[in-house]
DNA sequence: GATACACTTCATCAAGTGTTCAAGTGAATT
DNA sequence: AATTCACTTGAACACTTGATGAAGTGTATC
């Protein structure tokens, strides 16, 4: 998105403060993400699997089991966790550490130092 | 959260991949704003906010105005917009670069590279 | 002060969301 | 293969949210 820009002779860009060119199916995309993050409950959860990989029933500390995979399955549709079996079990984790960025910023955001 | 720490001795921390201590009510604002930002629409108006100020009836290009100030009632509750009056008119704006990384980290987690 | 302009708020309703319980699935054990 | 364990899915319910049009608020101009 910047790399094809021939001239770079109008605009003020030495911090990129724009987002001008976003197509509605990519803003559709991000509401999804946010949508998905958009409780504590499931905040939580991924807070949990922060501190490591977890299966259901671990997770489902006073919270009903099939409440938890409910709250999974929300998350893992936006690809925010990974799922894997393991003999009886299904371990979930953290997809990737960018995640655990996009909650550290809604906190500091919130006024919490993170 | 970690400048009070005393030791340092018990858990690999190289990068902070853990947020263990949120308590609740730090993630209900999280989720808050999470959920402010869980919407194509209001997204949108932060990405024309992202080029600069404008007042509501700028913003209210194809929607209503009525609509348009419900979305920036919503994303003001969340403190993610500024907003100042001007004559007339109120000027809205982004109420920090903060907002444009959440912003921008979704997307990036959505697939496209910003 | 009355009018116009630029919003904001309110009330309503349709559409969407989270939780729960019950039923279903898939892997491992007997 | 039948049973058990560990989840997942489906349907129903209460609750929340977003768009709309009408009414209200605040600032400037006449």
């Amino acid at each position: 998105m910047q790399s094809d820009k021939p001239g770079c002779d109008n605009d003020e860009h030495a911090q990129v403060r724009s987002l001008s060119g976003v197509e509605d199916d990519t803003l559709e995309k991000a509401a999804s993400i946010f949508r998905a993050l958009a409780d504590p409950s499931r905040l939580r959860l991924l807070v949990i699997l922060s501190e490591g990989e977890a299966c259901v029933t671990e997770l489902s500390d006073q919270d009903q089991l099939s409440t938890v995979s409910q709250r999974l399955r929300t998350l893992r549709s936006e690809n925010l966790v990974s799922r894997k079996r393991s003999g009886k079990h299904i371990i979930y984790g953290l997809a990737d550490d960018h995640v655990l960025d996009m909650i550290r910023n809604a906190l500091v955001h919130a006024g919490e130092d993170y």
